[in-house]
DNA sequence: GCATAAGCGAGACGGTACGTCCTGTCTTATC
DNA sequence: GATAAGACAGGACGTACCGTCTCGCTTATGC
């Protein structure tokens, strides 16, 4: 690779146009609205400087949600217990119930799958509950607050998918209440003999 | 009623031909290359023909999973208790994880979700297993099999939330043991002090 | 309304509203804006009647301009003489300069130039004066009045090309000043030697 | 002087071809059989690169008479006297006579009267004629070959005009002779007391 | 310290698809 | 048995974007 760093450097100052025009229009008008020659022109900026970053909408789309004002996650305490699950929970459906966050779940069933922005995505608002999830409910299978046969995994998903599930397709109101209930309802099941909420 | 059979009926053969075109396409290629002028060209039929039955070529695509060969599920029994469950997410699972389902899946999230279509499509894809558990859950209850206190939607939805995750985002295999592990843990939670699968 | 027996109770009423509308949609939007649809749309006619009638859009406007509306003009004197030029000129002003004239002679130039209607057309707007005015210049010939060497036809010709020229391309105000002028300059020429106007 | 010459400058070899294009459809079939989306596919061109430089098939169509192929009359005598007259509708008539001459006649009457290349075309094809044949006549009134009193453009107009009237509506062969025989016509009148051909 | 290489905006390019409109033909039920 | 209504295959319209490709400039670096 001859010339690391020769030319003209990348105008930080564009790309930053590029993204908040994005983000602009995406707000506005919705994800399946944003082109690049639409961001182009907000932006001022000429299409070629867009492409030498995304190579097309959908992945500038999902950039879109990547910078740092959809942050991380605040880190779970360091030997978590399973009442820590609720607030990562509670986090987690705040995020998604945020208008960004429903348009970013729409998008991402458009997205081409094996993309590495889509995998991206996946990982910063999926993956990441996940994960801390999956330490939360191992260190508690560990101290023995829940069964050591428990599919720490699937429980996780039923948690997420419902979440997603009801943003996606049923569009129900994600309520405070909802995240309590769900958690009674995973930990104690559904049969009879547990005691109540 | 003026206008209510008056001049040359739809030609039954053209619908035929765009739906079958438009899922050879989808089939083929995937939904988002599904084109009403490609749909035209293979069916062999004017564009105008297709506008008259759907206004984009998203409807469309929603429609091509509305017709029968994706068929409703099967009837519960008429008196369905607890082990129904299992049989009822079996053949959802089955379901969604075609070929067909998934991309239907993958295509529910770019859709208008105002438009009659797009319900329709949630109707007869999640709500119809829905309202099926919700039948089974509600029997269960009344005879004790599970707890009075039990909120029947949201346990239906962390079950289908779950393969829906699974499905668009984690693309996990689908496979029989989770039917088993799914109803398991919601059956029993994961508290300890339940019997081992 | 209701005919007391099959056959072809409204088909009077059915040619009249087609030319009726489509006199009006040329009056208001011009010749290049008449259209088959537009026409049984106004009309409340299946197209198919029209196309009963006229095989496409170009024959129906001409057919418009063949209706009693435009007049015949009226018959010469039984003897003319070179006296009755002057008024069949001043008509054949008249006439093309009508809106509808200056249509009509629009759209000529676009015409199928072999259809019958096409010939219709122009035996009543051009070959109509031009035979009448051969009438007056042969008698004019015979009484000496002219040349006998004089190519009518040619002289007619130039007469009325003038007028068309002008009113085609040149979209000059045809006047009435413009007669005396024409008359006068192919009664004397242009070389010098003849008296003054 | 912003957007002067900023961006890509507009391809010589694709607006080349489109006119040849163009030429080549009016050639093989007539003006009215060209269409935007036939000169893309020949010209091996897209059709927004057509409509960036015309707005419409008229246009186009117009435009493609008005390139070198058909080119100026050639300069007349610096100082022409009355028999340079003949050359000159010698020449308007083989140019109007030509096929392409001919089209074009039959073209303008559909063209939307005030666009600009309407006019351009009246220029060319009708006032450049004319404006030669005024610089001739007002030559000869100087000279005292013909009347002070005769109206030149009136002349030109019947010349003119006769020709475009056969051409257009009677559809006459516009041979030799004719010239011969107008400019005689419009030289003497149709008077006696004139010495024969 | 000046050449050079890459980035920049602008915008034209060949394309594809859009959704609309109209053509001329056909197939019904109605009158 | 002609009519109105309107669906049909076809095809052109003019627009919007796509992703690529020049342009003439600008901006650093590194020779």
């Amino acid at each position: 690779m001859a010339g690391a760093k020769v030319g003209r450097p990348r105008s930080k100052k564009a790309y930053l146009a590029i993204l908040k025009a994005a983000r602009e229009i995406i707000e506005e008008a919705g994800t399946h609205r944003l082109t690049i020659e639409g961001v182009a022109r907000r932006a001022g900026v000429g299409k070629p400087t867009i492409y030498r970053y995304w190579s097309n909408a959908q992945e500038l789309a999902i950039a879109t949600f990547m910078n740092p004002e959809v942050s991380n996650l605040p880190e779970t305490s360091t030997n978590p217990g399973i009442s820590d699950l609720r607030n990562l929970i509670q986090q987690t459906v705040q995020r998604l119930n945020s208008k960004q966050g429903r348009q970013m779940a729409f998008m991402l069933a458009g997205a081409e799958t094996d993309s590495e922005l889509f995998k991206a995505f996946r990982n910063r608002m999926i993956l990441d509950t996940r994960e801390k999830g999956t330490l939360i409910l191992e260190s508690a299978k560990i101290r023995g607050e829940i069964r050591s046969d428990v599919d720490v995994g699937l429980c996780l998903d039923m948690i997420l998918g419902m979440i997603v599930l009801r943003l996606l397709i049923a569009h129900t109101e994600l309520g405070e209440d909802l995240v309590d209930d769900v958690i009674s309802m995973v930990l104690k099941g559904i049969l009879p003999g547990a005691s109540d909420t």
